[in-house]
DNA sequence: TTGAAAGCGCTAACAT
DNA sequence: ATGTTAGCGCTTTCAA
């Protein structure tokens, strides 16, 4: 039998008024009461209608800020696609999605950013941010506040929230480490361009890389590990010169973006029988791959990752999820010029 | 501005009555008072509410009928599981579905479940069909009719439909052809085991296969082209049969089940270096990825067609959908050791 | 053939 | 501190 705020009311002895305040914590209820309606909730096991709830608050929707570091990056905006998709998805059951775009990953930028999303009244947040000290205290002290956070693709180290959406960087190196084992049976020397030390995810990357390859117990070194910054010029730069001095480099492995510049150095030093390999889709590597520069890229599904943050977020602030919420991982997805030359799939 | 029942009504200069029966097709009204509504509704670009309809309808839940093959094949649970998702998350929304699960493919079987679907009162279905022409018939009578008609899975030619939920099988053909260009270097003698040779998939697969060696070049010839009829110990004896004759076979193409058949074969022959590769993630194939016997499958997310099927049935009843709905593609993933032992993703 | 009104589950404003 | 009520958008029933 499904439970309602009326049933409720009724078993418990009190008004639906009396419910309503002890199930979102508002206005004043007597002690006792309050945890008599509690109880019995979870007793009788009562959700939340959607449709009742979205057709009530239609004049207070659900408000929920994402923050994106996406001003002048092109991967961030298939998340925003994403974002939108779910925003449409959800419009009629009172959802409004606030976006806040910044440039590059300042830590002060970003903790302003938020500010101003809370300041907008948002009951929840999306955030794809920093993995820093300063971020990971705000974000557990808005989490203790009550605030619903959703950490989007990169995930922030030592922080209490709803749940984690994006890749699992171990797997996608671990990945990349298979499939060269599989396509390659000489001896790797291997060139590493990495984006960003700083960033969690690049160095999972190359963790998850390592470890498979130790545990596949293929013969490899690493020649050289170098950093791009994400920027297509200096990646040209750096890569140019290491694939330069060292002749013996048969693979590099592009561990953060800037796969465009490692890929303009490859042509230029005219490496013919270099396996290079990258992640993720984007206008450039869909045109690396086609032209056989890099073997595969290893994908992340990133407008699924947009769409299922807000998803969540929007359940959390309806009541809909449970206590614990698990961490929604995207599939880590291999594309060869087979697969990614077609059509892309729906959401 | 959002358009409601209330002020389409209002415009119309007409009562909420009556634009529900012009909305709906139910009840008679006036032929020009109808046009005018429905003129209307359109230039004012009207999209029913969820909430509004689900609480309203609370006692006529949207019943949504699924036919699935599943009796006795583990990779449709999957799909089921998916189903279960929509469902559950729909169910608020006065969503209800009701599950025929049939054994194998037999026309007839299939064209009465489809029967006692509608007997039960689905306004919509997700079919998980054979390819005949008579099941094409009772597909196309019934979208005319007004039956919102999902194909789930594995398409039927020449029909109209609502859209079709699947694997791209020409894709997934061709990305084991990418992926055997990119592993092997030596010319390819390749043994061929499909399912039946009657189902569509299993035929495009092939296709696609062939058309990707070609088109990279590759040098290969196919010994043999077997029929397993999805059965693991026909597979077994045919394959067993087939290596033994020919020693130079050191490929082996899966393009239907019985995955494990043909494994317990390469077993059985003692064949090391024979590359074989398969579809789907079930439990077996799992086993043999991890086992080396198998390289990698190629896998089409089951549980999302399952789940998106349902949605979109539903959406299209619940009239959020415009009148071209696309095809659902799920994605094509390559599945080595590395990405297939770890963590499943979320939906 | 059309209009009017009740009610689905929930929230917010108002009343006690 | 608690109860009552109006109303969100829609469907359905009853009345005209």
């Amino acid at each position: 039998m499904k439970v309602t705020v009326k049933s409720l009311a009724q078993a418990a002895g009190v008004s639906r008024g009396t419910v309503d305040r002890v199930l979102h914590n508002r206005g004043a209820v007597k002690d006792e009461v309050a945890k008599r309606v509690r109880l019995l909730a979870k007793e009788l096991g009562y959700v939340p209608n959607r449709a009742g709830r979205a057709l009530a608050a239609y004049k207070t929707p659900i408000k929920i800020g994402a923050l994106m570091p996406s001003v002048g990056n092109a991967f961030y905006q298939e998340i925003i696609q994403g974002i939108n998709e779910a925003q449409n998805e959800f419009a009629d059951l009172g959802l409004e999605v606030v976006l806040k775009e910044v440039e590059g990953f300042d830590e002060q930028v970003h903790l302003e950013a938020i500010d101003s999303l809370l300041k907008k009244g948002c009951r929840a947040l999306c955030l794809a941010t920093v993995n820093t000290p300063r971020l990971a205290e705000r974000i557990n002290e808005l989490h203790d506040r009550g605030t619903v956070i959703v950490l989007l693709n990169t995930d922030v180290e030592n922080t209490r929230r709803l749940c984690y959406v994006g890749s699992d960087y171990l797997t996608a190196g671990a990945t990349c480490a298979g499939m060269l084992a599989l396509a390659r049976q000489d001896k790797l020397h291997i060139l590493i361009v990495t984006g960003s030390r700083l960033l969690l995810g690049h160095n999972l990357r190359i963790k998850g890389f390592k470890e498979e390859l130790d545990r596949q117990n293929i013969d490899y070194d690493i020649v050289d590990t170098v950093e791009s910054f994400d920027s297509d010029i200096r990646a040209q730069q750096v890569t140019y010169k290491v694939l330069k001095a060292h002749s013996e480099i048969n693979c590099v492995y592009i561990a953060g973006a800037a796969v465009q510049g490692v890929g303009s150095a490859l042509i230029a030093n005219g490496s013919k029988d270099v396996f290079a390999i990258g992640f993720d889709e984007l206008y450039s590597t869909r045109q690396l791959v086609s032209a056989g520069i890099i073997k595969f890229v290893v994908c992340q599904q990133p407008t699924r990752q947009g769409y299922h943050a807000i998803k969540r977020a929007y359940q959390a602030v309806a009541g809909q999820l449970g206590d614990s919420v698990p961490d929604f991982i995207t599939d880590t997805i291999i594309k060869i010029k087979a697969n990614l030359e077609r059509t892309v799939p729906g959401r």
